[in-house]
DNA sequence: TAACATTTGTCTATTGTTTAGACAGATCAA
DNA sequence: TTGATCTGTCTAAACAATAGACAAATGTTA
């Protein structure tokens, strides 16, 4: 495994924030790498050191985002926020907090002709962290299917996080924050991050 | 006269950028070398081969920041928006669009140990622009002290500006400058700029 | 104020990224 | 079908960024 120097890192997202933009612009379909060299500001060669095509690229964007939000969940709990976490995990907070950051990027759902993928790719990786990160507690004693529940409220915090970006991003973080604290009250009561027990 | 490259360019624009974000957290005056290459993930070498000290990147970015607006009253009409001017000129705009689009550096405004020098420069700079760029007409025949009406012109609109930055930009670029266009139509229906005779 | 630690500014040699330019083949548009 | 543009690959050369050392200046603490 190589690792990548803080030189390579740099131009790559000079090229990602390039991609970002120019998908804005025109869609992502039509882009070329002449295009991407020229909004990015480097020479054709360069583009080819560091990736194959420009789908390459838009992978490479994509998997970070993906990543980024894994990531997010398994944060320690030193950066916790100084609010009334009662009924949400610290989890959903750095969640928030990570598209927040990178609001210029996940800006991008709200185009259709996008990082390939995308729309399918975010919505499973909010699946997969629910799966793979979260246990539930079921309330009372009526017994519930746990693969439908789960689906249920990862694609409803999904929708959340959607509807904050595709406003763009109009409530201030915190302002999101109480929102979806008010909406859990009510509807996700039960949710509990493993690293929580 | 040198040219920059690009790649000189880029360097640069990533200290300024660093800068910018710790003096938003510490102010400039306790602001080391080392700091500033941390913050700008560059080598300590690279930040000397470029500056002398952190004063001479300072005024590099003040300077730059200074004469985009100027360059900004000099844009061709090209640009010219889509919007009703009969009572504000094109300048006005792409003054305003400049700030906007500058808005992370124009932030610097509003914290006490900043770029050195700044809040005075940034006035002097729009008193400048109005006394090299504009010309006035008087309405009606009773005679006017041009100067002091230059410098209440100018120091007026930079008022505004400032206001619309130290709200943090709340309002939408259109919806400020249709605030200055109605401030405009009570108050300086007179101005015409020299491109406009 | 003495001792210690940090920062500064300058310098060299080395590393490694970016560059221009060429090329044949693929794709696009008229 | 022709001409124009874009692609992907490859070189050698140009150049920016780096590590590391140094003496001097500055800041900190006892």
């Amino acid at each position: 495994m190589y690792e990548e120097s803080v030189r390579q890192n740099r131009t790559k997202n000079h090229f990602k924030l390039a991609l970002t933009e120019l998908i804005k612009e025109q869609g992502f379909y039509s882009i070329t790498v002449k295009d991407l060299v020229e909004q990015a500001q480097y020479n054709r060669s360069t583009f080819y050191v560091h990736y194959h095509d420009k789908f390459e690229m838009a992978d490479d964007l994509q998997h970070e985002l993906l990543h980024g939000l894994e990531e997010a969940v398994q944060l320690p709990y030193k950066r916790r926020r100084t609010i009334n976490t009662e009924k949400l995990n610290t989890s959903h907070f750095e969640i928030i907090s990570y598209v927040y950051q990178q609001r210029f990027y996940f800006d991008l759902i709200n185009y259709d002709d996008t990082l390939p993928g995308l729309h399918r790719s975010l919505p499973n990786k909010f699946l997969d962290i629910y799966k793979n990160y979260f246990a539930f507690e079921t309330i009372g004693d009526q017994p519930v299917n746990m693969d439908y529940f789960k689906h249920y409220i990862a694609l409803g915090f999904y929708g959340l996080i959607q509807s904050w970006i595709q406003g763009g991003f109009q409530e201030s973080q915190d302002d999101f924050i109480h929102e979806v604290i008010e909406l859990s009250k009510t509807h996700i009561r039960s949710v509990q991050y493993i690293g929580d027990l």
